[in-house]
DNA sequence: CATTCTGATTTGAACGTGCAAATTTGCACG
DNA sequence: CGTGCAAATTTGCACGTTCAAATCAGAATG
């Protein structure tokens, strides 16, 4: 059938290049136009239906695929986002990187972008995002951790570069963030003992400075002040997030005047820690001392006994921000607002009174 | 000083496009062409030295970056590594994602790479990996978990795309794999406690058909036969991996006979049910009964007593994979091998006698 | 039947870079 | 002072896509 071949062939047909087939490969095939086949598959509603099933079917029967980078090229755009994981800290329970990250390419690939992995740069904190953004590897990024005036923010701000960020600032600034309301979560372990019959309830949480544990430690003097119970500064106490620091904190709670029949702790970490101290001590964790946990980390249900602990939804978390951020992407300015979503209260044995 | 413009002038200067410089940008200010510009970034010595300190100068002054995109749909490659993330199961302490990760992202980066997370597609095992590898958004991948006759691996060697896995097959087959020596961490566990003077030592493994699961299995075998000991059936079981099935384990192992007095667990997981079980019978780990786990997962230095666990040299593993990985895609070729890396036994409370 | 309009499709150009070939420059030599 | 040669630099083109403008086909209109 040599006649049917059009003048003019493609010099480089795709097998003969031992790559991927192209827009190019499939016109041919199809008997249209590059552009007919792009818009095929960017504008269906411009093409005539008869065209748009033969484009689809030469699609089918090379196995084409859009080259990402080329159209990403013209379209000035990476349809990436960028994730800075933190360098662990041995010795604590990273409570948000397996599921959070899952959660987050997930979401991010529904809405067709892809998640980036990056790690600080010894170079300084926003040297790898300038990197990033300046190579035009990454659209935007998600930030987590978020500390009062992070530098991050505050940098990626400036620069223009799209963000949101999990965990919200301390003063109204003109970004996009979602936040788990820490404050409701301690909030509802305290309602939850106090149901329990406990009236001296300490609370074990991180030295003042971060906002996480700040809000967190408010939630605590709100649920006392709601259920009548006075605020004793001795059970109220901060330590670093170890579980070392946990138990330590804890035998010094105990050692007080009144000591506490309850323990709501900032951290599944610190309450590893006390339920150790518990036991060495001979104290029936669950009956004679409750103990609840943040974060709901997997270690959480392995504890003996199991660890009541609070949940942050982090599926929803990472859903809410992608979603915010592929809005920012793709334009729809709108002004930058902030979501606040409520922790669940996992309780199990250890704030069980049988 | 309109004499020295040239002639034809950029019509799209960077900053009236709102957009960052461009090799043509740095080279009107350099007063060199675009190629020069790049040879300075790409091939230096092809440059003279007083020329490339005029382009350096340029570059500086405009901070200008090579634009990721363009360059790899030039070079054919997105310098993006894949990794899928698997959903991880609750009540399982992933042992990887954390540290690996971690390590994977770094090793790619000096390497000049980047890694691209993925979750697996609902569509199939591959179908991910296909998508990926159609658009060319990946150059290659970097597997583990792999089993025996994984499908990932099988489907990614017929289609000639490269990767690395992170565990071996069981045939020798033509791809490259690193992996660590499950089998000789158990041993050196097993020898440990031999050394402590148990003479009846137990492992709780998994279910036959794990790859990684068998090896180590195997590894508690030659252990007792270089110490001269009797393999008692009864003392080597099979239970999934989860904390209440290796409760039941050691539940049911001390109702044997003759009853470990050492378990080596092949998880942490099942060594924490272990733990648990343990304890709530009275019998003091460490001295009565000594416990160890495997992967030193951030849990173990937080049980009670610390656990003792076999740790993977995780960072290494990334750091040779990725070498491989790096080494494949720059096209050298070299024949497909394999890499035994040595795990190493933390030993800590729950296996001491004292 | 010529004209206008609308929708469908094609053509030309560009995104920013790197490779290969072409050109210019600098320098040693007879 | 021309000649030859290597080094330095420039020019042309292509990577695969999308945008904008141009062309074409077909229906509706006067």
């Amino acid at each position: 059938m040599a006649e049917q071949r059009s003048g003019r062939e493609d010099p480089h047909p795709a097998e003969a290049r031992g790559e991927g087939p192209t827009l190019n490969d499939v016109a041919r095939v199809a008997r249209v136009s590059r552009q007919t086949v792009s818009n095929v598959l960017n504008a269906p509603d411009k093409v005539r239906t008869e065209t748009t099933r033969r484009v689809q079917q030469a699609i089918q029967q090379l196995g084409y695929r859009p080259h990402r980078l080329a159209r990403n090229l013209k379209t000035r755009s990476s349809r990436m986002i960028g994730y800075e994981i933190a360098r662990s800290r041995p010795g604590v329970i990273n409570p948000v990187l397996d599921r959070f990250v899952h959660a987050l390419v997930e979401a991010a690939r529904d809405d067709g972008y892809h998640v980036l992995l990056f790690t600080p740069d010894e170079a300084g904190q926003i040297a790898a995002y300038d990197e990033l953004v300046g190579t035009r590897t990454v659209d935007g990024f998600v930030l987590s951790e978020v500390n009062y005036a992070d530098p991050r923010a505050i940098a990626l701000q400036a620069r223009g570069v799209p963000f949101v960020t999990f965990g919200r600032p301390d003063v109204p600034v003109a970004h996009t963030w979602i936040d788990v309301d820490g404050g409701a979560g301690v909030e509802a372990a305290v309602h939850h003992l106090a149901a329990q019959g406990h009236q001296r309830i300490a609370f074990i949480g991180w030295p003042e400075g971060s906002a996480t544990g700040d809000r967190r430690a408010e939630g605590f003097g709100r649920a006392l002040a709601e259920l009548g119970l006075d605020h004793d500064a001795a059970l109220d106490v901060r330590v670093e997030d170890g579980a070392d620091d946990g138990a330590h904190a804890l035998i010094h709670l105990l050692h007080g005047a009144e000591p506490p029949t309850a323990v709501v702790c900032v951290s599944d970490t610190i309450a590893v820690g006390v339920l150790r101290a518990a036991t060495t001590r001979g104290l029936a964790v669950g009956s004679e001392l409750a103990v609840a946990g943040f974060d709901d980390t997997p270690v959480a249900p392995l504890l003996t006994p199991q660890l009541t602990s609070v949940r942050q939804p982090l599926e929803a978390v990472a859903q809410r921000i992608v979603n915010h951020l592929t809005d920012i992407l793709a334009g729809g300015a709108g002004k930058p607002d902030g979501e606040l979503l409520a922790p669940q209260l996992i309780v199990r044995a250890s704030t069980h009174p049988y």
